[in-house]
DNA sequence: GTCTATAAGGTGATAGAC
DNA sequence: GTCTATCACCTTATAGAC
């Protein structure tokens, strides 16, 4: 099978997960959909350019198919969560965050990409929150990106999964979801 | 004046955080100490044998000179926790936590440096936290570290104070340690 | 113990055959 | 639109003059 544009982006995208951006080479990602790094500049103008679609095709994904918040902002809000916690599970981090410490000053595309996502992430995850009668749903979004992401590095340094699972629990009880045991 | 190995490590841990360790190189690094690349190399047998130095050091200079927590726990755990929000203030992010992201998979001495440091600072902060009536000290101690090191991802991707300053006083609240208006 | 020079190989990106 | 070959440059690391 020929792997399509959205083929190339999955592989940069967890390439980049692996290893950075800088960590990541343009012949590691064409080996990984089967071509010569050359030809992948018929698909796309550079390397930086991935980093703009990575993450924004991340962010689509994290949102879409969520149920209304409007008719049940609690069940909107821990699939949410539920999603993100998948992901950084399975995968060990977040892009978007390795992104945000890992690219380089020269990369000016990739620095406005990684800014437009986490405000945007932090935007629409507020925007749930709001439907709520929680208290500043801005902050509250802060707060909850910022324990699941600290989390993720217990997994990356040391395997464990569990300050993870104890922050997701808790991000949900500060805005009143209970987890059931 | 000629640099000492110190300021190696010290200029190296610099260019480690802001880059990480894929992206900083030993030629920026000569540069910072007044070297050529090649003299580094009478100083020290390999890039990543920094790492180990680095986070040595990194771990020394957390610790040194705290109060004896068995004579007010409190006051130490503080003094603690201003140090590491002081420097993730100043510096943007913390090397052991972005090392932690960062190492690649073939540097397998780096990677048991970042693995020991990280099991250190846990468990020193969590031999504070004993001397107090906190139960579980490592649990409360890994929660610090996350919600900690997670408030720099703001930092880094948005230049954002704030989450870190909250993250600081909810760390000392959730272990009973008021904080002055 | 610093320097110049170099080795051996990887980097992002381009040219041009097919 | 993928390929081979190549460009200019950077990477970690070493050899050997001084």
């Amino acid at each position: 099978m020929k792997a399509s544009y959205d083929d190339i982006v999955i592989a940069a995208r967890e390439l980049f997960r692996e290893r950075g951006y800088t960590g990541a080479s343009m012949n590691d990602l064409a080996e990984r959909v089967g071509l010569k790094k050359s030809s992948l500049y018929n698909r796309l103008p550079s390397k930086e350019s991935l980093v703009v679609d990575v993450l924004e095709l991340t962010l689509k994904e994290t949102f879409e198919g969520l149920p209304d918040p409007a008719v049940d902002w609690m069940h909107t809000y821990r699939e949410l969560i539920d999603r993100i916690v998948a992901v950084f599970s399975e995968r060990g981090r977040c892009v978007g965050f390795h992104l945000a410490f890992g690219v380089p000053i020269d990369t000016p595309e990739a620095k406005t990409a990684v800014r437009d996502f986490v405000i945007a992430l932090r935007a629409r995850m507020a925007e749930i929150l709001e439907k709520g009668a929680v208290d500043d749903p801005m902050r509250a979004a802060t707060d909850a990106l910022t324990r699941l992401q600290g989390a993720t590095f217990w997994l990356a340094a040391l395997d464990e999964i569990e300050p993870l699972r104890r922050e997701a629990v808790g991000v949900l009880a500060s805005v009143g979801i209970s987890t059931q045991a």
